[in-house]
DNA sequence: ATTTAATTCAAACGACTGTTTGAAACAGGC
DNA sequence: GCCTGTTTCAAACAGTCGTTTGAATTAAAT
């Protein structure tokens, strides 16, 4: 069987040191160095030191997405008629994703990948997330716009921008909270983080529009000279 | 006066291509053909590029963090002995940050840099923007806790956190949101922004603690459906 | 005008980057 | 055994990176 467990150890060795230090910061040759493979191995293997981020991130993603469509769907047929409550959306948005920190295999580290990859400028990576997550908006969408009825569909797409801001932080930082504010933020405690993490977004989600200042400029285009 | 200006030419093209690409993918020499000035001039000026880096960061950041101290204190003296409302507090931490997205000078670029450093997993930086941010942390900190009576610290903890990263992640794409909703995301209009973010956040601030689920390793929990 | 200090410049430094190459080592089928 | 296709390996490729150097240029001071 020779060594045919390579391509899986550039996988998990990238994907620890990815999380780590970000993609950038992490070369061909500290990876191939950790894993104890060979330089030409990745290139073999995966083509391009792009593809293979775009495969460490595929692995784990893409199961996470499947399970949120199902679990969204489920909850769509066991609703029947009736709207399906915004804290079901966002649990089904959420726990897939958390619980892969508390999975022993992944461990926090591919937590704080998804959580790096929102706040790239890598315009390939980016677009490469977006097709990854194409069905997954589509879909919560729709469903965070069942669940808020009355809403605008323009404050709907702010505050889901706020959300994803708030989940993608906490998934990259997660280990900040502890080191600063003494609190614990024990990682296998997926529960509590998705639990707080519910408690607030949907609070968000929720809140009154409040109107717009006064003395605001209005819509008009000032005319300038 | 020769080209007195070299030092400002440099922070303000570093500041363009960094907001643009991040702080790894721009080189110096990406910096220093923009700025039309000679490659060892940033060291003469600056020392090192992790120097530059932090003096791009500076200068922008250090006024918004005085105004937004000036701000609280200035808020916490005209309330006198009442509690500071939680929405006053928020729009003294936001305010200051988004304004810069609306001067002309600054333009877009400095918001999305500042909300890249927050993904960042240099440990020089960041450390370097803790040290920075270290007294609006404390100061926000207590303001908060007196606007929210009841809550627990922990609880306050993790909710300022989620609100980190809302800000964090609509300063660094608010460019997204125009383009994958086609809502206008004018960037001038700092105004509703900071409304809409202060509107998400306060309520995700004020929810209701839910209590954990039951089949959840148990601690303390009362008893709700 | 001469001296002194501050700034700019072209050129090079060593180290590191992703990628390619061509030969060696291995696998299973016959 | 030989053969065929897959996988591993050391070495080199062509660039780019941040940083340094020492001389040339400019500004200010004497």
């Amino acid at each position: 069987m020779a060594k045919r467990d390579t391509k899986s150890r550039i996988l998990d060795t990238a994907e620890r040191l990815f999380a780590r230090s970000g993609f950038d910061a992490v070369s061909l040759r500290n990876i191939i160095a950790a894993a104890k493979v060979n330089l030409a191995a990745v290139h073999y293997h995966f083509g391009s030191k792009q593809a293979l981020v775009h495969a460490v991130i595929a692995r784990r993603l893409r199961p996470i997405n499947e399970e949120r469509l199902a679990k969204l769907a489920e909850a769509r047929a066991k609703a029947g008629r009736r709207p399906l409550q915004l804290e079901h959306v966002l649990d089904c948005l959420f726990r897939p994703l958390f619980r892969v920190q508390a999975d022993p295999k992944a461990g926090p580290t591919f937590g704080r990948l998804v959580g790096r990859v929102m706040g790239e400028r890598n315009v390939g990576l980016h677009k490469f997330m977006m097709s990854e997550l194409a069905e997954v908006i589509i879909q919560f969408r729709t469903a965070f716009e069942a669940a808020l009825p009355g809403l605008p569909r323009e404050e709907a797409d702010w505050r889901s921008h706020f959300m994803a801001g708030a989940m993608a932080h906490t998934l990259c930082n997660a280990d900040l909270l502890a080191r600063f504010t003494g609190t614990d933020a024990d990682a296998s405690d997926y529960e509590s983080t998705v639990r707080r993490l519910i408690d607030f977004t949907a609070a968000g989600f929720r809140a009154r529009v409040s109107p717009p200042p006064k003395n605001a400029r209005a819509k008009r285009k000032p005319k300038r000279t």
